[in-house]
DNA sequence: CACGATTAAGTTGTGCGCAATTAAATAGCG
DNA sequence: CGCTATTTAATTGCGCACAACTTAATCGTG
């Protein structure tokens, strides 16, 4: 019952297998990396969503709107909105409400979260040191995930 | 304070910048297989996780411990059992202990467990098209993410 | 100006992933 | 045999991601 399956032809067989392999490659290496930023980060302090906004955040050190990091990070409030608490809560970012628009909720780095920065700079390096990818296959990779983020985006309802 | 940084030479910068993109283009891919699935699979009630260790136990339907099908997933018992946990109430898998060995819990497919196998047949499919790569891309990106993963497992403790 | 539609954050609930701990059973060694 | 060490699941706690909903402010159009 579980050998002979009279349903997809060979080639068929093959392609659906390996496609499910990607999903599961693309999860198994995010987890990686989720692992080690995890012990890159842990002195900061941070998550590796929370270095993101730092990131974010450190870029473009004018107040920002949480709508705009969302954007950013391709996160909506349901994540930003906790998580940013948190970052306040370490006293790394404030946040208060906007005078001009009463609706948004801008975010600034506090003089800690600025301070951090310097601690964070010798992350990234460690990062790409981990990957051991050169850089040609770094590029490649990344050329290939954003084009399949595209092609999943529009395949599926796209605006979500 | 922000532009002009005395620190990495600029082909460091460069190349710092590309990598942290690229753990983001991951969680971004990542994601968005998420968003495809969770539609794929709406209509099974199966998450995507829940879908990995179905198909575990679709490819091999003997009884099989938790550690076994933790192995192939590479997920622990803190993230399977309440897994497992929701199939069993779903009614697709039946959990007991196992005779040999008291401290392992062995898990099967159910009759309706076995019968949704049907109705996931033309998941694959849906999904391969979603991703829009051909062949030949699709084989680049998993040895890439493979040597991406292995490379990362190394330089981090290896055993987590 | 008034009123319905839209927009921005926040809240709640569910599920995943991981660390750390616990409980019970087995293995192994003196 | 007895006792420790290891193994296997389960549990607890935290944070992220997402859906669905709520609240409050702004926009737009009549």
């Amino acid at each position: 019952m579980t050998t002979p399956l009279p349903f997809p032809l060979p080639d068929d067989a093959e392609l659906l297998r390996l496609d499910h392999q990607i999903c599961f490659s693309l999860n198994a290496a995010a987890r990686a990396f989720g692992s080690v930023y995890r012990d890159a980060l842990k002195d900061l302090g941070l998550t590796y969503p929370q270095y993101l906004a730092m990131l974010v955040l450190w870029e473009e050190p004018d107040a920002q709107p949480v709508k705009a990091i969302g954007e950013r990070l391709r996160l909506d409030s349901g994540t930003l909105s906790p998580l940013l608490k948190r970052l306040e809560a370490a006293g790394l970012v404030a946040r208060e409400r906007s005078a001009e628009d009463e609706r948004s909720v801008v975010v600034r780095l506090t003089e800690a979260g600025e301070a951090l920065r310097e601690h964070a700079l010798p992350v990234p390096r460690r990062i790409v040191t981990a990957t051991g990818l050169s850089l040609e296959e770094a590029l490649t990779l990344r050329a290939l995930l954003e084009r399949l983020t595209g092609n999943l985006d529009a395949a599926q309802g796209g605006g979500r």
